[in-house]
DNA sequence: CTTCTCACA
DNA sequence: TGTGAGAA
């Protein structure tokens, strides 16, 4: 049964990313598959962890930040408290992210803005010198 | 195919 | 937050 256990590259294969790149969240400890010798193997859980970081990355979380909330998801044998608190946790991120994110996004209708002005400036000072240049085309 | 390490944006 | 190279 595949179904008990994956390879790297059928990982790889099902999430379009490298494997290099699925190491490097197990060296960031994000994931702990076992080993067949000095081949990796992941379980099922594996899988769940895996699909979860990159849920997190689209997000725009840190790897960091994405540990600590799957890290909470084991713990959650216990379900329900546990169960609550990463969902907080969660929402907490993404509240925050929401708030950066705004900010980005108002520094960009800034410079906009900014960028509108300093365009027509040029243009003016192009025609003050005496030709319009870029109309008189032939 | 997979492993690891060193170097590098 | 990853990638590339090179060796095993």
């Amino acid at each position: 049964m595949s179904s008990t256990s994956f390879s790297i590259a059928q990982l790889t294969a099902e999430f379009d990313i490298t494997p290099r790149a699925i190491r490097f969240y197990e060296d960031r400890g994000l994931i702990t598959p076992g080993r067949n010798g000095n081949r990796r193997v992941y379980s099922p859980r594996d899988r769940v962890r895996l699909k979860l970081i990159l849920r997190g990355k689209r997000l725009g979380l840190s790897l960091e930040e994405i540990r600590e909330i799957i890290d909470m998801y084991d713990t959650e044998q216990d379900s329900g408290q546990a169960q609550r608190a990463q969902l907080d946790l969660l929402l907490d991120k993404i509240r925050k992210r929401r708030q950066t994110l705004m900010a980005q996004k108002q520094d960009i209708d800034v410079l906009l803005d900014f960028m509108d002005r300093v365009e027509v400036e040029c243009t003016e000072a192009l025609i003050a010198l005496g030709d319009g240049g870029k109309l008189a085309v032939k």
